[in-house]
DNA sequence: TTTGCGACTTTTGTATACACCGCAGGTTCA
DNA sequence: TGAACCTGCGGTGTATACAAAAGTCGCAAA
């Protein structure tokens, strides 16, 4: 394996195989031999083992009894819990934020992600910079997760948004010519901003059922392709991993 | 390193520092050498490292930038921090079970658990049977977080709550001389049951609301430690790991 | 005195050989 | 005929040697 730009061979090999799986090039709870891998990728069995353990931390692998690694399926109801667990926790960062209150700086800082994001927005009603606007979204629910000054609740959103269809920007990208999404995004916006109105004003209940909804516009997004749109579905590399 | 009963090294050395790193053995924030630990251990660096691999994805220990790990400190605000994460996760269980609503081979075993419990108390109010209490509320917690059928919430909880402070049972075992503690568990049992009540009438709101105000507990005798018995909190373990 | 460079040391990263475990298939013995 | 046992194979677990990188110390020059 060259010398790439990154580090080590075990993080080259993690990014090599975790596109792998979330290209669906691996069958749903098939096991990886560290041979095979180690061969595939032109390097000794070492760095893969780091490689597979790195993977099972952010749960794209599971360990099996009696050592070795399955790649992790997911049903269709894990994604909606997975969704529906990002939208609790994004809910008590804003939340606490409002209750504990936001410095200065951070809040002028996420308030100006705000208004990059409206730049996004064109005159009429569909037109919409979406791969600006997808940038910017993860960069505002980054700042959200830590608005609450809270190192241990940052890691676990950090944790739950690393499944590929638990992030904020799940089922947006590469999707522009779905109507409804493009329609979709002029309300969320309107949330964001409601969002930072409420943590500014300490309201934290307010805070945190505005962000728990606004979660779920990515499960609102996945329920019109399940229901129209199967041909979009099969070319979302963030659903590789579900099994029917 | 002899063959315990565990099946294998990294494992067992998995445990061993573990139970290091809990005891204080450990500077907060001090780096841990793998050749060194080897040695101390009498095994080879290679199941260390995995043994490293496997504490960090606990949360016990921190990759350092260039490689290696230190063990991971944590400040008073962490401890607040997780047990409120705790809180909000055990109550969106809780809600969910209640949305969804629990099957009856689930439902009657965590009325089993919430039965024996109250076999605990006796007949004067500060007589209690502290240990088998500590299990069996373990037991009712395990059972609450799988009580929504989720598996993706069942594994965040788990997670959360390998953190030595952030338990259920935290600030609880060994301290039965505390006189406020003995006290606070016929509160605690009634939670339980009025957390159950809700779930078992749909009621997600009230049910996510007891739940949450339950897992402060630990948070409550954590202060009461912290105001008046300086030399009962330097006994527990859970907290060796506080940078003051 | 300070700063920058370079050899040395320490520690981690990687390759590889070997040990061990479970399993499948065949063989032998009752 | 069936059951117990041997045995080879495919796989992970572990030890170890070597490579590479990061940190450290001292020395020399400005």
């Amino acid at each position: 394996m060259k010398q790439g730009s990154t580090r080590t061979h075990a993080i080259r090999v993690a990014i090599e195989l975790r596109r792998r799986i979330l290209n669906g090039e691996f069958e749903g709870g098939s096991r990886l031999f560290e041979v095979a891998l180690a061969e595939s990728m032109q390097v000794s069995r070492t760095p893969v083992r780091e490689a597979m353990f790195r993977l099972a931390e952010e749960g794209l692998l599971e360990r099996v009894r009696g050592g070795g690694f399955t790649v992790r399926t997911f049903s269709l109801s894990d994604v909606a819990d997975a969704i529906e667990l990002r939208g609790v926790l994004e809910g008590t960062a804003a939340r606490l934020a409002a209750e504990r209150g936001v410095g200065e700086a951070r809040l002028r800082q996420i308030h100006e992600t705000l208004e990059e994001m409206e730049g996004c927005f064109g005159a009429t009603a569909g037109e919409v910079d979406f791969d600006g606007y997808c940038d910017l979204n993860a960069r505002f629910h980054t700042e959200l997760a830590s608005l609450a000054g809270s190192e241990v609740l940052r890691r676990e959103i950090d944790r739950v948004t690393h499944l590929p269809f638990a992030s904020p920007s799940a089922f947006l990208p590469n999707n522009a010519d779905v109507e409804a999404f493009r329609l979709s995004l002029r309300p969320a916006q309107e949330q964001h901003r409601d969002l930072l109105d409420a943590i500014v004003k300490r309201e934290g209940t307010r805070a945190e059922a505005i962000a728990r909804e606004h979660a779920r516009a990515p499960r609102r997004n996945l329920d019109i392709l399940l229901a129209g749109q199967p041909d979009l579905l099969a070319r979302m590399p963030a659903l590789a991993l579900l099994v029917t």
